[in-house]
DNA sequence: AGCACGCCGACT
DNA sequence: GTCGGCGTGCTC
């Protein structure tokens, strides 16, 4: 019989820790248990019984006790984790802990919660039951009766007296009411129908159909507007009849109540959703519903990709393309990549849907490992928008834009038009400049300027957050000539506004929407038509629908031509084809005007005459030949230090560590500083590892990670491993 | 990450 | 004399 059980903790410590067991059943793996743990308790997850150990007896200590009878975490989601734990380098205690609601890593009872309903009982009337009866009781049992004895909801009653409870009591010990309790799980009915399918969605459609029930992986790649959702939701429906859980990922939590809404006309069954929006005792609901099998659809952002689902057979990732799906502090993994390791193990189909595909999906599609799904119509009479760009290079601009962008955005505007203009920049100035020695109002704490932000009359850096009163005169020489220089989007929304007075103007921007329901009520400004001029930053480009929308303008593309990051033209293209996207998406036909200096660019030449396809190919025909991903692999070691040189000479140890074991298989380049190399107070360098084979960049960054805490500098630096970044900075 | 131990400055 | 500053080390 076994005595000993590895226990996963979360603590940054790598590797797991060993108790002695001295339960009658050997320990299940996945289960909760209460385990000391230094000078604490904690809860930490059994992984395995063990034979021996090389902790000495002396240090051993017992597992305190079980929380729970069946795992909360089952096999194939440990098994997962196990996987992403050593492919991204984290350490699995931190990594069972992202995986896990908070309130079942307090040791909350992991069960869906009852929740008590009430019905009225149909009874003999007694005499005097009109008269005596006290007016609340008589009021509740009138409100109960009226649904003829089907359940009622404590909160309903709560509306009717706060004293709802005692006025009830003596109606229930008279038999009049009954108290019924029963799991919180949401049912839905579908109240719509889907419209008919265009011969690709239907081709889309038997394909997935054709591979429930075993792992392949779908790129459904479809211009913005070709109904996707549609092939979705007619996966979904198959899945469910064939009592299948679907798991819906998006990269945002603004899109989940949007898409849930949606879900919700057109399917039947348990829908719930994970997001981060969710208070911890709805998430521990969702997250039991999915696990106990009562929901048939998940939708949710990244972390749901580790929601247990019991009768999993569809993953669907929607706008697969976007970084968010990578997470981006602490355990740095990509839901995408993980999805697919879900489901290769679950023998599941994995619907990854886009506009346009990230580079390593379309190289995935390439080299037959991706099986592409084109939608190449838009939905109903919708055309695609025609793109254009406009040479602003000597040509006279107000406000960053140029004449003939406000005469095309008057015409659109005159016509009964809607516009969108683009710029992915907020608040009103990127930098404020003395006009008398040069010198720009700079975050103390970073290297970077800080942004004017005329609404809230103060200046902001956009990496730390610091803020303070724009200054009256400059910070360096004392001069009041100061220069608000470049455009953001509250800058360029006062500017529209003054040329048009009487159009109404939505911003929409992290600021304008930070409130609760802000995005709400503007993106519904937008998509209603009620705001004819539409001011944003990248938060348009995300999936939102805006019909009445007929022309786009993007001011600022030109940035992403000259990107620090090898991604940089990958995103620029991928934005613009989606900001784009957002016109002429019902009948009316959509133009898309974008500014530049630089309009005999071949990148930008080829996306807006060939399309995103043409453009695709010739970036990563670059990117092969720089040996750049997806053809090869790489990894980032980050660290940072409040001294400026640490990081560095940490770095450094780390570089000279990785050759002395990596036998000439690994690229190492660096240490180098970051991008912006004070950040928050704080000096930043990494490390850039590359190799061809992933396998020996993993095998290297496994062995990097035994050392890397003994390493010289280590404790006075605070760094991190990143396989597979999508940002260099 | 927590959490405690440990050894030096300004306070009741 | 102590309260507390955060450097250092450990967690089976």
């Amino acid at each position: 019989m076994n005595s000993l059980v590895q226990v996963a903790v979360k603590s940054p410590v790598y590797g797991l820790f060993d108790y002695r067991w001295s339960g009658p059943e050997p320990a299940l793996p996945g289960v909760r248990v209460t385990v000391p743990f230094g000078r604490r308790q904690v809860t930490g997850i059994v992984i395995g019984s063990i034979d021996s150990t090389e902790v000495p007896a002396g240090k051993l200590r017992s597992v305190r006790s079980v929380q729970d009878q069946t795992p909360v975490l089952p096999g194939d989601i440990l098994e997962l984790l196990k996987w992403a734990s050593r492919y991204y380098h984290y350490p699995l205690g931190e990594v069972l802990a992202a995986a896990l609601p908070v309130l079942l890593r307090k040791g909350h009872v992991a069960s869906i919660a009852e929740r008590e309903y009430f019905r009225w009982q149909p009874h003999e009337e007694e005499s005097g039951e009109g008269g005596r009866q006290a007016p609340v009781q008589k009021r509740l049992l009138d409100y109960l009766r009226q649904y003829d004895g089907r359940p009622v909801a404590v909160d309903e009653l709560r509306a009717i007296s706060p004293r709802w409870r005692a006025s009830l009591a003596p109606l229930v010990a008279r038999g009049w009411v009954v108290c019924d309790t029963a799991m919180e799980v949401p049912r839905n009915a579908a109240v719509e129908s889907g419209p008919p399918l265009s011969q690709e969605q239907r081709d889309a459609v038997t394909a997935v159909r054709g591979a429930l029930g075993s792992f392949a992986t779908f790129l459904l790649h479809g211009v913005t507007g070709s109904g996707k959702t549609e092939v979705y939701l007619r996966s979904i429906e198959e899945a469910s009849r064939r009592g299948l859980q679907s798991l819906v990922m998006v990269p945002e939590i603004s899109l989940t109540p949007q898409l849930m809404s949606r879900f919700k006309r057109r399917l039947s069954g348990c829908l719930v959703s994970l997001h981060s929006g969710l208070n911890d005792s709805e998430r521990l609901q969702n997250w039991m519903c999915a696990a106990e099998g009562h929901a048939d659809v998940v939708i949710g952002t990244r972390s749901s990709i580790f929601a247990p689902l019991p009768r999993l057979g569809l993953i669907i990732v929607d706008e697969e393309h976007d970084g968010s799906l990578k997470q981006q502090d602490g355990f740095r993994y990509h839901a995408r990549d993980l999805a697919l390791m879900r489901a290769r193990e679950r023998q599941c189909p994995v619907l990854l849907g886009t506009a346009t595909p990230s580079f390593e999906s379309l190289n995935n599609v390439r080299a037959g490992r991706f099986v592409e799904l084109p939608l190449t119509h838009r939905a109903g009479d919708a055309v695609p928008p025609g793109m254009g760009l406009m040479d602003i290079r000597r040509r006279k601009l107000i406000e960053g834009m140029s004449d003939r962008l406000f005469d095309a955005i008057r015409e659109h505007l005159d016509n009964a038009g809607q516009v969108l203009v683009f710029i992915n920049r907020r608040g009103y100035a990127p930098t404020l400049l003395c006009n008398d020695c040069g010198a720009a109002a700079d975050c103390r704490r970073c290297d970077a300027h800080m942004t004017v932000h005329a609404r809230l009359s103060r200046l902001r850096c956009h990496h730390c957050g610091a803020e303070r009163p724009i200054p009256c005169a400059c910070e360096s020489c004392g001069s009041v000539e100061l220069d608000r220089v470049g455009y953001g989007t509250e800058r360029i929304a006062d500017a529209l506004q003054a040329e048009f007075p009487d159009i109404d103007i939505a911003r929409i921007d992290r600021d304008s929407t930070r409130r609760k329901g802000a995005l709400e009520k503007q993106l519904d400004r937008a998509s209603s038509g009620q705001a004819r001029l539409v001011v944003g930053t990248q938060m348009l480009a995300k999936g939102h629908h805006f019909p009445h929308l007929t022309l786009v303008c993007i001011l600022d593309a030109d940035r992403g031509l000259f990107g620090t990051d090898f991604r940089s033209l990958e995103h620029m293209g991928q934005l613009i084809v989606q900001v784009a996207g957002r016109a002429g998406r019902e009948s009316r036909e959509g133009s898309v005007l974008i500014q530049t200096r630089n309009p005999d660019n071949p990148m930008l030449q080829t996306l807006v005459r060939e399309g995103y396809e043409a453009f695709a190919d010739i970036a990563m025909e670059d990117r092969r030949l720089a040996e750049l991903p997806p053809f090869s692999f790489m990894a980032l070691v980050r660290a940072e230090a409040s001294d400026g040189r640490e990081a560095h000479e940490f770095l450094k140890q780390v570089a000279r560590s990785l050759q002395e074991h990596s036998g000439g298989q690994l690229d190492v380049l660096g240490p180098a500083p970051a991008p912006m190399e004070r950040m928050g107070g704080r000096y930043r360098a990494q490390l850039l590892l590359q190799s061809d084979k992933r396998s020996s960049l993993n095998d290297s960054l496994s062995r990097l990670c035994v050392r890397i805490g003994d390493l010289p500098g280590a404790r006075r630096c605070r760094w991190s491993i990143d396989v597979d970044p999508v940002d260099l900075y």
